[in-house]
DNA sequence: ACCGATTATTAACACGTGTTAGAAACTCGT
DNA sequence: ACGAGTTTCTAACACGTGTTAATAATCGGT
């Protein structure tokens, strides 16, 4: 049942059917100066009742520019809009996109590859989403020449970044933990990735492991001193690692987890077992997702400007893709919110 | 600060460095059998070390396709991204693209006018979200040749389109609170709009008013019954209408949000102002959110599939991009599921 | 009425690719 | 060694636009 596809009306017809030539037409759309004022209305009635309108695609060839910026995501789509943490990264993005009147195109890995998405992606520049292990996608970026930036990732020389203080938040949540008398501490990450047998911890988790690590050895304490869980970063993974953490002997007086997700898991994991919080256990996050502030009780979590880490990366992006060559490097604060989740040792 | 950008290397520059024509360097890429073997692989170690990638704006052009579909939103991005219903449309519609092997724009409106954004997106073909108010994209669409699916909208002939039995939904609600012998009912809906006062009610709203007030009126009831107020969809609005509404004298016994969001905010209200759920007042949402299972307590709502409601959308939209010139219709059923926000009449 | 000066229009090119028709080279049987 | 047949390559076009250089048309002035 496939119907015979009419041809798109092109600029081509426009001219024949008003009788002029095409770069009249062309005129008539863009620069009104060039053109009597009489043929350019009738170009554009004629235009109108053939329903022409320039194909976007040969703008963007002719004009060298797409109007749009590219978002590299390090998973499939299903994936990145299930974590809250993109829709709050696309809020900010979102917000340079409407003052520049810009679009906003998804690129998921192609074939399991960041790299291999690349050359397929028509659009101005990228903004490059936690890119852990650098498997050439900046060397092919700066070789073709396409602005773009790297957001929470290991930030390197000649590439403009944007990146959160992961070691100091981390830190900062055990410590707190730590001056309240806590000593059985688990903590609760989420999973880095197949590439962490090879390359060892990257990017942000990195920092915030070495955070954790520091922090502990100001009281004498090393990794091996604590429980460390690694799950998939959703509600339901923290839930059930929080469940069987409990059942430890001696179980953990206090939980660190490194994502507002997973510590929201292990509140519910927590309160279904009747575990008291504050009382017999503590938890700690780390984004400060908005939900944080409607769990009972409140979550105690350090805050990474988020929406503002996007809003910084698309207007790097931008300055980048008109044309300046310096490579700013930008690392937010963040800042321990205490709130209801933790208090002392029993 | 503007650097020489360098041009782009192209396939005319591949062509020199290797001694062949361009159309050589073309045929290595696509159609290696109308090619030595020898050439092909000098040609592609020449590319190689040349960085040399085909530039996608003129591949599209050539092709007549971008892989790339256009998701038409009716708000800004910032707006878009904050609402998880979002999130969860794009997530099926995300599966889809992940199969196809598809990229995503997401095309806010241009200057306040989705029908404006149109004719700038490089896409195969549209995905038009909660259309209400039909200004003309339908026909710009159409007479343009360009593949499309209707979304939340008022179905219209000759539009491939996907719903949700809003007014069924509504229905259910409705009775399930009056059965339970509540009759003081307010409606708590999310605002319609500038257009409404134009237009009046449109889309999934009138059809789940419509179902509102088929329910009431099987108990004798019409809307001057009922308190209707209009808010934002935001989780504090939510807040702020019910704390208000409890205000009243005397108070509703059930509140039907057309929202979870909204839902889940006069949870949060009541549960401040101590107002026992279902004791004394009962709460209804629509859509199912996540949440909707994670608070307390568990929320009384409406599940419609908006995940398959976006899945049916790619699969629609990309056998329209295949040539299909049929225009399926399919409504998603909606299910009360029941929870713990609502109880019989004290 | 005719010429210089201005304006209105158009032909030709560029953007970078994929593809068809035809020329060039190369193989092979007699 | 020479034409038939096969493989290898290339010139030319198409996709649809924006823009520059050149041409055709118009206007005012003596």
């Amino acid at each position: 049942m496939s119907g015979p596809t009419e041809p798109r009306v092109t600029s081509k017809d426009v001219a024949a059917a008003a009788g002029v030539s095409r770069s009249a037409v062309s005129f008539a759309f863009n620069d009104p100066t060039k053109i009597s004022d009489a043929t350019r209305r009738r170009i554009l009635e004629v235009a109108g009742e053939l329903g022409y309108t320039p194909n976007p695609v040969a703008r963007m060839l002719q004009q060298g520019r797409t109007r749009s910026l590219g978002v590299l995501l390090p998973q499939d789509l299903p994936q990145v809009m299930e974590n809250p943490y993109y829709a709050q990264f696309l809020v900010g993005l979102g917000q340079v996109c409407h003052r520049e009147g810009l679009t906003l195109l998804l690129t998921p890995p192609l074939r399991n590859s960041m790299l291999k998405a690349i050359p397929y992606a028509a659009v101005d520049g990228f903004v490059v989403c936690g890119l852990e292990t650098d498997r050439g996608e900046v060397a092919e970026l700066t070789r073709r020449g396409i602005p773009f930036v790297l957001v929470d990732s290991d930030p390197q020389e000649g590439a403009p970044s944007v990146d959160v203080d992961d070691h100091a938040g981390a830190y900062e949540a055990v410590r707190h933990l730590l001056d309240l008398g806590h000593r059985h501490i688990a903590v609760l990450s989420f999973d880095p990735g197949p590439d962490k047998a090879v390359y060892g911890y990257r990017g942000p988790l990195a920092r915030r492991m070495s955070g954790v690590a520091e922090a502990l050895a100001t009281v004498g304490l090393t990794f091996d001193d604590v429980r460390l869980v690694e799950v998939p970063c959703t509600r339901l993974d923290g839930y059930r690692a929080a469940r069987d953490l409990m059942l430890l002997d001696p179980a953990p007086t206090a939980i660190v987890a490194l994502s507002d997700i997973l510590a929201i898991g292990a509140l519910d994991a927590l309160r279904d077992l009747d575990v008291d919080v504050p009382g017999e256990v503590s938890v700690t996050g780390f984004d400060d997702q908005p939900e944080a502030v409607w769990v009972r009780p409140r979550l105690t979590t350090v805050r990474q400007p988020i929406q503002a880490k996007g809003r910084v990366a698309g207007d790097f992006l931008v300055s980048a893709i008109r044309g300046e060559t310096q490579h700013p490097h930008q690392t937010l604060h963040t800042a321990l919110i205490v709130r209801e989740s933790t208090g002392p040792i029993a």
